[in-house]
DNA sequence: AAATTATTGTTAAATAGATCACAATCATGC
DNA sequence: GCATGATTGTGATCTATTTAACAATAATTT
């Protein structure tokens, strides 16, 4: 299991990565990489290190199998299911976004509760009504659920959706869910991180 | 300066008491703040030690005093000005979802190429073409800038955010940014965050 | 081919962040 | 009023994460 911040960090990385094969590029330093995030050298060796990938030594790290290596790491064999849950202007916004990125994460269903929505294909997937939410979510192994339904409803809902199976949850709401040990839970909160840039400048950051 | 993460846990408490508050509730303990939140009752007084309140012992914390002094320490005196660079699906859906929170950050401007938008009221706030992105925010004192750009033109736009003046940045796309050392900035990286939850899931989590 | 240089991989040290342990406090019951 | 019990505030400890330091390596120069 790595460190949670080496995950993130090897994300970004892949995409970086992936825009520098596009450009030609079929070797990068670890020096390159820090200076494309915000990061030193020293970091981004050590996070190599983790996923134990070795460069060809004074020459840089090969890019493809870099991002192949990441790959192994990141992704699950087969891609992994995800179901948008709440689908309002931002559910739309979120699952129209994911649609458009070429990932191993398929987003497979959305659900809501607004008669208006269900049945229909929005932002490109089917709309399912939340209460086949168990059923849809068994027979299409979907694993993970971006939460983007009302505040109101965010505790309820998730007791269904771990009820479900669900096992990682990305919550956008700004309700702090408890779910069980076994479910990863991402909080994903606006407010929040806005709130901390504007204590940053506030203060004068560092 | 207070730690980042306290930082952004005393933002997440705040909403809880507000909460509470509403419910009729003056006086709340450590440990059930705590469980509101995937936290530790020493986790959550070793927060509001650091913004030094102190609470009637043995009563707990006085819920609307512990709102204010949150308050003292996140928000600026007459709130912060924001405005949301890039209004596509994401940056309407994020513009929004901010103007319906109540808060200290005003979203004040959006700001957008396409002339379809410019001069019109999208979600509630005026769209200003990009090139006059200088002018307003010196004049509305625009200090935070929320960036819906597609990826392709990040990096350019960022130049032009701090050059206009801004002083901390929210960066929803997934450019990792350079900013000079006097602009804070929050990467919000939305597929890194799934990809994270994903690798969790897949490694069977903590 | 020896010396130089740039770069990696990794051990060790430093820093940031979370948790433990417990004295101090004070409402409540006796 | 004294003992009891619940809760806080905080020094000490522990864990996670980052950074420093440097030997090992191999391309490049001389």
């Amino acid at each position: 299991m790595l460190p949670e911040r080496t995950v993130e960090r090897l994300s970004e990385y892949r995409r970086t990565l992936l825009q520098s094969l596009e450009e030609g590029k079929t070797h990068i330093f670890s020096h390159e990489l820090a200076a494309l995030h915000h990061n030193t050298a020293v970091q981004v060796r050590r996070d190599i290190m983790f996923i134990g990938y070795t460069s060809m030594q004074r020459k840089g790290y090969d890019v493809r199998d870099l991002i192949d290596v990441i790959g192994e790491i990141l992704d699950s064999e087969k891609g992994l299911n995800v179901a948008v849950v709440g689908i309002g202007n931002l559910g739309r916004a979120v699952t129209t976004y994911f649609v458009g990125k070429r990932s191993k994460l398929n987003i497979i269903a959305t659900f809501d509760v607004d008669h208006t929505k269900i049945e229909r294909v929005i932002s490109g997937v089917k709309c399912y009504s939340l209460s086949r939410l168990k059923e849809i979510v068994e027979s299409y192994e979907i694993s993970v659920a971006i939460m983007t339904v009302p505040a109101t409803s965010a505790s309820e809902v998730t007791s269904q959706i771990v009820d479900a199976g669900i096992k990682g949850i990305m919550n956008f709401t700004t309700v702090p869910l408890i779910v069980p040990d076994d479910c990863y839970l991402e909080e994903y909160d606006m407010i929040t991180s806005l709130e901390k840039v504007a204590y940053f400048v506030k203060s004068g950051q560092s």
